[in-house]
DNA sequence: ATAACTGCAAACTGTTTGCAAGCGA
DNA sequence: TCGCTTGCAAACAGTTTGCAGTTAT
């Protein structure tokens, strides 16, 4: 079940705070719980504002300084897409075989399996002597709804 | 020969220019001559301290107007590998088949060809409805030195 | 108790922009 | 001449950080 793992992720983040010794604030849970209660990407700003729904206490500064927790424990992969914010991905551990794609005009990110390509990621490291620690394919596009009318935007296109 | 590559290439961007209907001057031509008298990628702020070195009257400003010109003519390419600020590609008129692969620490990258890896990104964006318009193929990945001695940094590591 | 954590606001970094002066066509 | 370009400095956006007070353990 979908919601178990979430359930899950967010038992082994809160494993990982402690094994830090780190301490679960009243404000962690709550991004935890915003983070893994979702399955869309998000940006920072769009974490915040969800967070302060439900607690109005999360601060910008929290957040902050919470996504690198998240992206260490690798509960939550951090994506960039050559747009001035990251993009962060809580569907991360359920499957870490995927990539994305985003709409270059609405920023609609879909994910995609991409074992073939990852193995070609890793021969190619073999061959120039690298050892491939991330990798990230960022592909732009355009969507359906793009290529049909010409535009669509963040607030109409789903 | 390489070098005609390279001088063919400032040829196309300064005809890009003129059918713009913008102008030749000093400063574009500065910034025009380091771009592609190189083969090293390079980032805004080394491109705007090269081109002060043939120039000193060129500024930051001008280097920041220039670059979305260089990009917009396909003649260098841009590149996000999740450091905050940008590289440029200036080798990409030459074979724009190539992707490439950034030390985590040393920040060295290296040019790999991909002829397979964008024949299933194009697979894959026709199965999810999206017509791919670029692609980025981010790998981190750790060097040779990094590997051997543990560390390796921008200035001793080439 | 005490060390980690918080919100706030200021600082920072890379990039963009308004403006008055400069210069290419 | 005309209007595109320039350098400068101020503005911007996203992110980070110092600090004094707060809270989990």
């Amino acid at each position: 079940m979908q919601r178990e793992v979430r359930e899950q992720a967010k038992r082994k983040f809160i494993e990982f705070l402690e094994k830090k010794d780190l301490r679960i604030t009243n404000q962690r849970r709550v991004i935890i719980d915003t983070v893994f209660d979702t399955e869309e990407h998000f940006t920072a700003d769009q974490l915040l504002e969800w967070a302060r729904k439900r607690d109005s206490s999360v601060s910008r500064a929290t957040v902050y300084r919470t996504l690198p927790l998240l992206t260490e424990s690798n509960l939550v992969h951090e994506m960039d897409f050559g747009k001035p914010y990251k993009f962060y991905d809580p569907n991360y551990s359920d499957s870490p075989n995927h990539n994305h794609l985003i709409c270059e005009d609405c920023e609609k990110i879909v994910e995609f399996d991409s074992d073939r390509i990852e193995q070609i990621e890793n021969e190619i490291g073999q061959k120039l002597g690298f050892t491939v620690k991330s990798q990230n394919l960022q592909l732009t596009a355009a969507c359906d709804t793009l290529k049909r009318s010409g535009a669509c935007d963040k607030k109409t296109c789903s």
